[in-house]
DNA sequence: AATGAATGAGGTTTCATTCAT
DNA sequence: TATGAATGAAACCTCATTCAT
């Protein structure tokens, strides 16, 4: 004879929208505050980051946090979006052009490795993934800073003379995105989940070589198969 | 005049390996109470959840609750756990054999995708990665249960006659992890951040078919570059 | 089939020395914290006082109390340290003089017996000695400030003149803790226990004599024999 | 503005009478069960014993506890009451003569002194104390079985002959008090808060003379002040 | 605008007691 | 009679948020 069903879990109080109230105006406060909750965020998550623990972080009382960001789901929302609009984009803006159709196919691949396992990515991943159900709004923005523009910007380069011409690439998109896809081999899953992974500069090559082999092997216009590559146990 | 510097952020307890002293034996309770607790995990995460509202969700009194499970950490543990170790291996334990070795891919990748996006898997992996700090052991299980024990039958398919013969596959697990990267495009990243995506059987096939071509293009023994393939639009 | 041996009964946590995060400031609530504080664990001791009761009593929230004392075990190390550096001292601070030896000892056994079953050292007492495995700093606090005061005082003034020519006390710190122990007479150890005993005017003065004739009969120099002194029934 | 006054701190179920619904009738149960229940109270006190705790250490089940004790007041009470009726009259039973009537004291004093530091009179002394407020009849109980018991026996004896001949005690209840007074000197204080203090055979022997001496000076009829007596410093 | 003391609901966990087996 | 799983009240403590200064 159980009782009442009703609010299973925590709730969180409706995602107010940003800055109905908030009074804070320094940008250099508020600056400051976000990198505290940067801090906190990125080392504990949304629920395990504390509002006092922020604030102390910061440097800033708690009526002063409270000045600038109307909850902590807004100061969430503020720190989730400055860090994928202003520090993903420029990890990846544009794509290092080499001898060669494969040497530079390698330098992005290589790039978009180095990116996916940044402290900053892999945390922004972290808190996104973990808070996506509370916050649908942020994962749509880190995907579309993220990977979305990686992507884009690969395919738009796919599909532009000289390499175009080099190419046989019906859908650029998907290709980009088998492309992105193939760059996460073994590394990105493991990095994600914190196990212990190889992620020499060597072994990120090798990845990112055996990557573009495999892409060229499909989408190069009248080429040879690629030679398969040796590398020394994926420990 | 800021006060002490003292730890910022809550830390866990040691995170206890499993029960020491709950006295619940009752397996059917016991089954009942991670019932509620998948739910509730599920839902809000570790943190998320509460204890309270756990033992509301599986019908029993939070008494109850700890005389099966010493702590809330090793509860969480035990859900993970079973999951892992119960539901993930049941949804990937053999190829489904085709015609060819490119349909048999295709029902290897068809099947990854799926099992890749399934609830329990996306609830798995969001919860898992959000905890990998605080509870190491459980990604370590989890990776074991789930991509690692898929990429090794993959492997150990791909190194097996007929199919070896067809192929020319110098290192089996590492071709085994592109194969599943490969089978991530488009899909996986978005789903596991509940991103709207197109998880249609038509588009899943679209994309274990492009996996399957592009892997072959490579792995296969003298074969034929194999054709493009048409798909209406990347949603 | 008996689980694991774990430990048995609770634990306190490592006794914490004194706040050290605590942010309240305001004396004056500290001191109404106390107060309350003082009640409770006056009326219930450590483990019977509840700190929501304190809270209650004090008339402030929870809150407030955590911000004034980091955990129950530092509030009432801080009640027990206010008791016995505060208050103890002020009961017994010089010796009142009369105009004789006994005299001046019979003011000292007077006041040493009211301090010894004054409410506050009779709780102090209780609480400590029910609590002295788990905070033994408090014990050494309390005796220091209270008992070994009292006897260093008294000590110091029997060997000063004139005292001394009347007297003949090789050891005097221990004369003054058997003083100190003959003030404890019939009286004392019942009012630790909370049983019912004479502690009229009348029969502490009796007591007092009681301790000063037997006293002076071994540390008086030259002196006679003291004659035995008449009162009604030990009740 | 303060709230509510009411019920300040835990209460104690009002402390119901011995043996309403009890229904264990097996002596060698109940032992055992008292066997567990000393060694947990002894080392935790009332509050910080639990029920589950005596139980595992007496290897019973909690549903046997209750059946030969009603509550936890109820064991407290018996455990108690066993202890002071068994334990404490088995030491303190009768007077050792000596050749001379200061070594028969001695031998007194010296029993004296090792009962009240015994393990068991500090635990039992510990415990009441703590406990005074809410179970005044277990400290009747344990003065009658104790203290009173000892000073009862002393008076006895000093009123009987050969002893009465060679003293002269017109009240010699009191002065059987004032001699108990007396052999807690120095040592029985501290030894009640647990602070560290000398029990050597040696300084027991050293108190117990000085509480002789000091005794004899005032109630040896026709006798000669004795002499002082020396020892190395008090610790 | 900035502060931080105050709040009180809600978190995890413990425990005396009951009762079906 | 003996068991120990189940209960739910209450323990200590945290934290997002408010508001007087």
């Amino acid at each position: 004879m159980a009782a009442a069903p009703p609010p299973p879990g925590r709730d969180h109080p409706p995602v107010q929208p940003v800055g109905t109230t908030a009074t804070g105006t320094s940008p250099a406060k508020r600056a400051q505050i976000l990198a505290g909750a940067a801090r906190i965020f990125a080392e504990h998550g949304y629920e395990g980051a504390s509002m006092s623990c922020i604030a102390r972080d910061a440097g800033v009382s708690k009526g002063t946090l409270y000045n600038y960001f109307d909850s902590k789901a807004v100061l969430f929302c503020a720190f989730i979006e400055q860090c994928t609009r202003e520090k993903l984009p420029l990890m990846f803006r544009r794509i290092d052009e080499g001898a060669t159709l494969a040497e530079s196919l390698e330098h992005v691949a290589t790039a978009l490795i180095q990116l996916i396992i940044s402290p900053i990515s892999l945390m922004l991943n972290r808190v996104i993934v973990s808070e996506a159900g509370n916050f649908p709004e942020l994962a749509q923005t880190f995907w579309t800073h993220g990977p979305q523009q990686a992507t884009s910007i690969l395919a738009a380069w796919l599909a532009r003379a000289p390499q175009s011409d080099l190419l046989d690439v019906p859908d650029p998109l998907f290709a980009a995105e088998q492309f992105y896809a193939l760059c996460q081999t073994h590394i990105a899953g493991r990095a994600r989940m914190q196990l212990p992974v190889d992620t020499s500069d060597e072994y990120i090559a090798f990845v990112a070589r055996s990557a573009v082999r495999v892409f060229l092997n499909t989408y190069q216009r009248d080429g040879q198969r690629l030679p398969p590559l040796p590398y020394r146990a994926t420990p």
